[in-house]
DNA sequence: TTGTTATATGCCATTTTTTGCATACAAACA
DNA sequence: TGTTTGTATGCAAAAAATGGCATATAACAA
C-alpha cells in the first residue's frame, strides 16, 4: 500500500515524470550525464530525481567506473503494467523535445556507452557534427 | 502537460487515491456520506479530496437536492486508460476492505439513490438488518 | 600522491501541501 | 420563518516537498 502511493508520488513531479518518460520511450539504459543534456536541468536535480524513483522501485541503477546506469525496473509485474500505460499516456509536447536532445545526446556513445561528461548545449552540435564526420 | 501532472498530483495522496479506487471498482455513481462512511474518513477530508480530483479532471459533480454525486469522468480518451489501468494496479488490501465498506453502505439505497446521510459504523450494520427485514 | 570527472548528498530557505476545526452555504422541511 | 441536513470552504498550524548551493564520494588518470 504504502509503495502503490510511493509509486504515485514519484510521478508526480515535472522533473520525475520526463525522466521516466525518457526511459519508457527511449527504451535505454542511461546515465546521469546524458538525462541532464536531455532535460537541460542541474545535474543535482536529476540526481535527486532519480533517487526518488529508484526508492519508489521504477528504477535500478548499476555503476560502472565513474558512470552509473540507470534503468527501468520491469523485475516488478505491476511496474511493466505500469510503463506500458505510460507510454501512450505520456505524449504531450515537453516529453518530445526531451526524447529529441536525448536522440541527438546518444549519438555521442561509443558502442553503446556513454564517453563524455555533461556537455553544454551551446557544444553538443559541434560534437555531434564532428563525431559523423570521423 | 499541465494537466497530466496535475492528474498524476491528483493520484499521489493516500485518501484521494482510495476514493478514485472505490469509484473505478464500484462502477457507480457516488455520493459525498457514501464515501465519508466507507472510507471512515471526516467529511470534510472527503470533500476537499474530491475538490482536488475534480479539478484534475477525473470527476465530474451532480448536484442532487442536498446531495452531490460524483462520478468518474470518461469523456476524457486519456482518463479512460487511465482508468483501465488503474482498476488493475489498485489491488492492495486497504482498498479491498474500502470497496467492502462501501457495498454495504449501498445496500441502504432505495431506488439507486442515496437516502441518509453519514451514518456511524457501528450503526450501519444494524440498519442495514432493518432494511433486509422490511 | 594529486588532479579530474561523474555522481550523490547535506544543508538551508522557500514554497507547497496537509490537516483539523469551525463555519458557511444551499436545499429540504417543519 | 427557523431548523435540519448534506456538502463545501476559509483559516491557521504543522508537515512535507522543492530548489539551489556547496561539498562529499568514488573511480580513474597522471
Amino acid at each position: 500500500m504504502e509503495t502503490k502511493i510511493n509509486v504515485l508520488r514519484a510521478l508526480a513531479d515535472e522533473t520525475r515524470l520526463r525522466i521516466i518518460n525518457l526511459f519508457i520511450k527511449s527504451g535505454q539504459v542511461l546515465c546521469v550525464c546524458e538525462l541532464v543534456d536531455a532535460l537541460k536541468i542541474p545535474q543535482y536535480a536529476v540526481s535527486k530525481a532519480l533517487t526518488i524513483i529508484k526508492n519508489a522501485d521504477l528504477l535500478t541503477a548499476e555503476k560502472e567506473g565513474t558512470w552509473v546506469y540507470y534503468e527501468l525496473n520491469k523485475g516488478i509485474v505491476h511496474n511493466k503494467n505500469l510503463f506500458n500505460f505510460l507510454k501512450n499516456y505520456l505524449s504531450d509536447e515537453i516529453f518530445l523535445e526531451d526524447e529529441t536532445r536525448l536522440n541527438d545526446r546518444l549519438l555521442l556513445r561509443e558502442g553503446d556507452k556513454c564517453v563524455v561528461g555533461i556537455i553544454p548545449e551551446s557544444d553538443l552540435l559541434k560534437m555531434i557534427k564532428q563525431k559523423a564526420e570521423a
